[in-house]
RNA sequence: GGAGGGAUGGCAGAGCGGACGAAUGCGACGGUCUUGAAAACCGUUGGGCCUCCGGGUCCCGUGGGUUCGAAUCCCACUCCCUCCGCCA
């Protein structure tokens, strides 16, 4: 949610929304409506405070005076709920338009469309394609089993098997150990939520047809552990000494993927549900900034350990969400498409959606709110069969991944 | 799934139609006393929004309703507890 008063009085705020997409004649009418919505609270305000005086009123004073009174009250009540249905309909506009606004884009985010993205930091070298692609490669070992898959819940749905199973668990345990050491609180969050969990959480109603929804419970599938997380310190005041507050959730991630019939359907680069380890931080106003870059180095460290060449592109202001202000992605080198492909992404929400989640701190306003991929497994995974590919045919296991497995190679089959 | 009970300030707990943003106790903070501490005593001690900075308004689980007036009465919902049943 914006700030509005900063909208209408920072002419920088302003324009960072307009960057973002979001018309100038919009703001002006939201401007426009929320200063008249001051005005008629201030009006409204007095107005009940002679309606609250005249009913103490009532009770101080004599019986035969009473029911002249009272006949007073009742007609400043009248007038009352009058003014008050007034409000309660300009609140609701003024409410309605505000979740249109996104979060303005920080000065440092490029102009422009996807890809208009500044390039960061380019690590790693980039490999040529191996003889077989991930999604081959992982079917001829036994570790990705879609057409099964496919059978028992549709497509985009694998079983992950054999090996690749223990080094599914190895991955959560690397991610999860090295985000603890940085002071994340490990979670499992609840993977189930209310309506009002992905409204608070900023993804709905916008990514409503993104979400699987279990309609006889009025219950969702969250499509990732940021809604648990954000939910964690939902309508709370934080005491100074809370923040920073780090939270790494394991869970399983569900999306229906609507809308992308006939892209990635190869192998488990985009599937219905996966695991994955996110971090989420809760950090005073003047630390926001700070800690995104800790999340973006916390995720270089977490990839680079892996052995995978990547590079780190600053998301252009128009492939921004609606809730980031800034956003890294990291991006894997995909050696048979010959491409670099999103593997994490760490954003900084600023106060956007603690505002939603109304969650301050004690005498700082609002807190800030960010989030950052620690692993999403299956597409590591990916990334990890095409790397990890040997002369024979074999499959060789990352090193920092060997304490975790107990072995280190995987014979061809 | 069935039957009961409950939700009030940091915590405990009173209040059950008007002087209640709310007794009392504990805790916390400040002070007196003390070499220092404890004890004792005195005082302070929630938050949101609007503001012509005087003040006003809203908040007793949440949302509605009754009333001139609701923590208090009515309705719905949510959550918690106890018992029975089922269950990894």
């Amino acid at each position: 949610m914006i700030d509005l008063r900063r909208l209408a009085d920072e002419p920088a705020y302003r324009a960072g929304a307009v960057r973002k997409g979001i018309d100038d004649a919009v703001l002006d009418e939201l401007d426009e409506l929320e200063a008249r919505r001051r005005g008629l609270q201030s009006s409204t305000e007095d107005l009940r405070a002679r309606q609250n005086a005249a009913s103490k009123a009532i009770g101080r004073s004599s019986p035969e005076e009473r029911p002249e009174r009272i006949e007073e009250a009742g007609r400043l009540k009248v007038e009352l709920s009058t003014a008050e249905d007034e409000l309660r309909e300009l609140t609701d506009r003024v409410g309605e338009l505000a979740l249109t606004v996104p979060n303005p884009a920080h000065e440092s985010v490029p102009d422009g469309g996807e890809d208009d993205f500044e390039l960061v930091a380019e690590v790693g070298e980039r490999s040529s394609p191996p003889p077989h692609d991930h999604a081959d490669y992982a079917e001829a070992m036994g570790f990705i089993d879609l057409p099964r898959g496919a059978r028992t819940s549709g497509s985009r749905f694998a079983y992950v098997m054999r090996e690749a199973a223990l080094v599914e668990f190895a991955l959560v345990q690397y991610a999860m150990q090295m985000v603890v050491a940085e002071g994340f609180v490990p979670v499992v969050p609840p993977v189930l939520v209310s309506e009002q969990m992905m409204i608070d959480a900023g993804f709905f109603p916008t990514d409503r047809n993104q979400v699987y929804e279990i309609e006889s419970d009025a219950l969702h599938l969250v499509g990732t552990a940021e809604v648990p997380l954000a939910g964690l310190h939902r309508g709370e005041r934080l005491s100074a000494d809370e923040v920073p507050a780090r939270y790494a959730g394991f869970s399983s991630c569900f999306r229906r993927e609507a809308g992308t019939y006939g892209k990635d359907t190869r192998g488990i680069f985009r599937v219905h549900q996966f695991d994955k380890v996110e971090m989420f931080s809760y950090v005073a106003p003047d630390e926001s900034w700070d800690e995104l870059e800790r999340l973006r180095a916390l995720q270089e460290r977490i990839i680079g350990g892996l052995g995978l060449p990547y590079r780190i592109i600053n998301v252009a202001s128009g492939d921004l969400g609606a809730a980031a202000a800034k956003k890294y992605d990291l991006e894997v080198w995909l050696p048979s498409e010959e491409r670099y492909r999103e593997i994490t992404s760490c954003s900084n929400y600023l106060d956007y959606s603690a505002r939603r989640l109304d969650c301050r701190i004690t005498g700082e306003g609002f807190v800030h709110t960010l989030n950052g991929t620690a692993c999403a497994i299956a597409r590591t995974l990916v990334f990890l069969f095409e790397h990890g590919q040997d002369a024979e045919g074999g499959w060789v296991v990352p090193e920092v991944l060997r304490p975790f497995t107990g072995f280190d190679r995987v014979e061809p089959r």
